[in-house]
DNA sequence: GGTCGCGCCTCACGCAGCGTGAGGGTCAAG
DNA sequence: CTTGACCCTCACGCTGCGTGAGGCGCGACC
């Protein structure tokens, strides 16, 4: 007995008939041999070939990506080092998920991540969806967005609160020094300046000091910044952007 | 505006419409309200639940678990910490998958996995799959046979024929033990049986000496067990059995 | 040679969790 | 009053099989 039955295949291999039968009709391993009645016989090929076939479920190939890596005339070797790519990507998702649990659990669904209704009694309709979408479509991309949105989506309304003073003791530090009468360049003005540099970086995203420039020029450019910044001392926009300015100065 | 259309919500986080219709049918997310014209308006409690969905969601929860834990009486701690070892279950199949591929790579699918065909080849017909698939049934659910098939399922033909040496090895031991007319219960028959257990644990599955005693009946009990031994010398089987127990004694 | 029981066969529908149109209203802006 | 971006409701498609239903094939035992 040079074959086998799909029985006999099935118990060997662990897989059920059904999948042999679907493999059949899909056209991935189809027996070499039929019996007179039909059966299904499989060869000794037959079975190498279904052993790949378990190997590459294992790693969770899709089945027409094994048939074309079975059949094809592509190198296995990339198919495996993309898959391992894929497999520690999983990897690197589950970790994520494990901490993510474990927070869960801390808190028992009582210091949850805040939703967006909580953020804009938080901060105000400066923190409207409509501007979290448009930022989502102009940074979206990004690698910093990415980081952030990873970051804050696990931030708890108690997180955010702590993020909200954070804020606040940064903008008071500018308000002072502009009021103080120090120039943008001054001290003062370029500490709060780091101050503010080093809270998003801590808070949200890997924060350059060039790139720090470029978010300056944007709280002038961009007037719904301004008038966050406005709101709080006439004048104070245009001071900030300069104080990062003279702060990245400073660090160049 | 104290509502939200599909489009916002799905925007926000990070899901598609069709996902929030799909919940809307399946009950899981019902917007409290609807517009004139019909449009699904999502209050700020829709958004808390749909929140909790999303996170439930990474966890990788069925949608219907999602909902018994959203609406029932059940302790969502239980839930939690169910899913966190089905996670941690995951990561540990992904460490052997990881494994698997590098493995796979290194040896470029040259040295893959034996297949039955090949065991065949080397042990002859006392390896059938018919026997396989027996064993399959009657030790299937025990631990010894999980740790067995999950190391042998990555044996290569290379490591088999090793497995084979080692087994003629400690069979032609017993043979001469046998043959120099000593009993069962001296020292080389008793050294024979143990390396016959260490070979197991070795290659199979852990193997105490009590567990040792079971299988040594059943070289006896079982004819093609015994047939295997009598093949090599008459009166090997019961032999073999006493040797087993007489170690096992000695190591008691 | 009947018939038991297991294994094999071919349909064919079902499942999750949406994706992806089709065909048609709605709403704010210009 | 039109345009274009949204919204609506069907409704079929996809993966990878599970799970019967209804019916032959085959070795064993009577």
């Amino acid at each position: 007995m040079t074959t086998w039955t799909v029985g006999q295949v099935a118990d060997v291999f662990g897989v059920t008939v059904r999948t042999l039968h679907h493999y059949d009709e899909i056209g991935l391993l189809v027996p070499s041999e039929r019996s007179a009645a039909g059966y299904r016989l499989y060869t000794d090929e037959d079975l190498r070939r279904l052993q790949q076939i378990v190997v590459y479920r294992r790693l969770e190939l899709p089945l027409d990506e094994i048939a074309s890596l079975l059949d094809g005339d592509e190198d296995p070797d990339v198919h495996l080092r993309r898959q391992r790519e894929v497999v520690m990507q999983r990897f690197d998702e589950l970790t994520e998920l494990v901490v993510a649990i474990d927070r869960a659990l801390e808190r028992e669904m009582d210091e949850r991540p805040a939703t967006t209704a909580e953020l804009k009694e938080l901060f105000g309709d400066g923190f409207s969806d409509d501007y979290q979408q448009e930022a989502q479509e102009r940074w979206g991309e990004t690698d910093a967005w990415k980081q952030s949105a990873a970051r804050t989506s696990r931030y708890t309304p108690a997180d955010w609160a702590e993020v909200k003073a954070e804020m606040e003791a940064v903008n008071a530090a500018f308000v002072a020094a502009l009021e103080s009468g120090e120039p943008a360049t001054g001290e003062a003005a370029m500490d709060a300046a780091e101050a503010h540099r080093l809270h998003i970086e801590r808070r949200f995203y890997d924060l350059s000091h060039d790139v720090h420039r470029g978010l300056a020029d944007m709280y002038v450019a961009d007037p719904r910044f301004t008038k966050t910044y406005e709101d709080l001392a006439p004048g104070l926009a245009a001071y900030v952007r300069d104080a990062i300015h003279a702060n990245a100065d400073r660090h160049a």
